[in-house]
DNA sequence: TTGATATATCGAAGCGCTTCTATAAATTTC
DNA sequence: GAAATTTATAGAAGCGCTTCGATATATCAA
């Protein structure tokens, strides 16, 4: 490139320090055996010469790319509220301590193997992957096949290393909440049940009931399976919940959109929050903290989840090449926890 | 790495094609002479033997990366509404096409050099970069010492090359919109007006009053420089504006997080929306769909203008080898124009 | 004391490409 | 129709690094 000054290479640097070539490589890399006094010289050299070295050379030579690639569907990218794209910030902060660069891709929800496949899977330009959120299977199956470890994120496949989110018990808590301010009578507000992490917070919220007075008949349970959970979709099932037979005193919602669609709702049927009735999200996205009511929500510590995908993944990269063992028998499903926050709504 | 196939190089491909390296490489490049013949020949080759070039041994090879680099502030990325997120998708968007990995960077607000130097700078890694909205000055020298060339998206920087908005006559068009509503007290709320595109729209606001009955007094202005443009501060203004000796009957506000503040203090305060107090907003992000009312304003086309600052850059990329012109000599500052959407609110 | 093992350094091969140079045939120019 | 030019192909150098022996010395166990 004309516009870029030379580079300085190893080479300089091993003249200048004196030393051969595979010596300062080893000292930049921290592998083998270097002295001192030969570790301290190539080092200054290295800050002397403002030294950095090439990663396409470094890739080349050790068939490494150091990239790790970050997918999810354009869908969950654009959402308005940036719900795995804070888990996409959480893994690039942590790429940094781990010496890769993250390559987002993102693909379409109905997925086609060849088409669709992300160029970094075909050109195979990433030691690992992570997947987040729920993804088509076909791309699973295509990930899978390529041999090249990834980690899911907020989903799992067989049994795939992943990070998730410990919905059934955020939800068991949030619902006991309700249950304890004295509500007797809490409706679940759901879409899509196909996504674990909806058809989880079911369940906890289930489990929850099944011990209250009266226990839960599955009346109060209100899901569109076929929508997703979006601002929209609260609104419409809004409607129903709150214009059914039996209107509940309280609602623990699937995730905060499909709380703020009801709110939405409930507010201009004049209906008073928290007074009467109390909404529960869950995400903690930032649109909670501006509604009104403020929403008392599950606070999903998203960043962290980033970070902790990208770890394991590293971990397990760092693994596959001395042990032999297949890495998904390991016990790499992870469950973060998460935290019940009180604001007005509940 | 243990767990990937054997890849297919071009040196297979020669052999399968009976051809040599570089003929294939050729083929690949589209570059040099080949005949019809021989380059379908290569070309059956690598279909049939599912060859993908090296994206490292290329790069060491070419001393090009093929990647461009995406540098925005932290608190943009990770704001509730997906501004620069969109812009970002644009840019990813497009990269395909350009056969480019965008490798994003964020920075902090604060931004030190040395410190804060992304990696993707430290280690030239990219042979371009995008940088997105206002960022500290430090990081504008940086990359304009380190040679590597760049684009501005919604900010600008002496003349380098900039894609920008056309916010001053975005503004006038929705100022006069208001004006022909009949309202005669129209107010602007905005906040850090030592960004351009914020007093841009000043400007464009003061332009359009300048001929209105009565003249525009400069009282109606409201503005907190020492804040960012977000809800908050959007609902802080709201206090002084409707509380203050000249009540206005609109308010054009420099985006929507702000009008969507003011919007939240006037709902507080009962004031009816649109009857009583009009408002129009600026950058049509998501949550102006869904807010009640819902938000006219400025529809900025956010992923075309990321598609446009890859093109742009990709442009320049290609050109800077062959003329020895400095880049940013040539006119290469667009802006895009924007779209008025009339809802709710005004 | 003597193998065996750990420590230290170096040289060279080679990762998969691009690109320069060489060579030759085909085509154009006047 | 000889010289210049364009088209076509191959060979080889080399991009900047990692890593595999080779070699040599130092340390250890018996």
């Amino acid at each position: 490139m004309s516009h870029s000054k030379k580079r300085v290479t190893i080479k300089e640097v091993a003249a200048d320090a004196n030393a051969s070539l595979s010596t300062v490589s080893m000292v930049v890399n921290g592998k083998g055996y270097v002295s001192d006094s030969k570790r301290k010289i190539v080092l200054n050299s290295i800050r002397k010469l403002g030294y950095v070295p090439s990663a396409s050379a470094r890739s080349l030579a050790s068939n490494r790319t150091n990239n790790i690639g970050f997918i999810l569907r354009e869908s969950h990218f654009t959402l308005s509220e940036p719900f795995y794209t804070r888990i996409f910030l959480g893994a690039e902060f942590e790429s940094k301590n781990q010496n890769y660069y993250v390559l987002l891709a993102t693909v379409p929800d109905d997925y086609k193997r060849g088409t669709d496949t992300p160029r970094l899977l075909k050109e195979r330009n990433v030691d690992g992957i992570i997947i987040a959120g729920k993804v088509n299977i076909n791309l699973l199956r295509e990930v899978e096949d390529s041999g090249i470890p990834f980690v899911l994120v907020d989903y799992q496949y067989k049994s795939y290393p992943s990070i998730t989110i410990d919905n059934r018990n955020a939800a068991i808590e949030a619902v006991r909440y309700l249950i304890g301010k004295g509500h007797t009578d809490v409706a679940f507000l759901g879409a899509d049940i196909s996504h674990p992490s909806i058809s989880e917070r079911l369940e906890g919220y289930q489990l929850a009931m099944m011990h209250a007075d009266p226990p839960e008949t599955g009346e109060l349970v209100f899901i569109d399976e076929h929508q997703s959970p979006t601002l929209q979709t609260g609104y419409e099932l809004g409607v129903k919940i709150l214009n059914g037979a039996k209107r509940p005193t309280a609602v623990f919602c699937a995730n905060d959109a499909l709380a703020l669609g009801l709110i939405k709702y409930a507010r201009e049927k004049k209906i008073r929050i928290p007074e009467d009735l109390a909404v529960v999200g869950f995400d903690d996205v930032e649109g909670g903290k501006f509604s009104t009511p403020q929403l008392t929500t599950v606070r999903v510590f998203k960043e962290q989840i980033g970070e902790l995908a990208l770890k394991l993944l590293a971990e397990l990269l760092d693994d596959v090449p001395k042990s032999n063992t297949r890495y998904e028998r390991s016990n790499h499903m992870l469950t973060v926890p998460t935290e019940l926050i009180v604001r007005e709504s509940a």
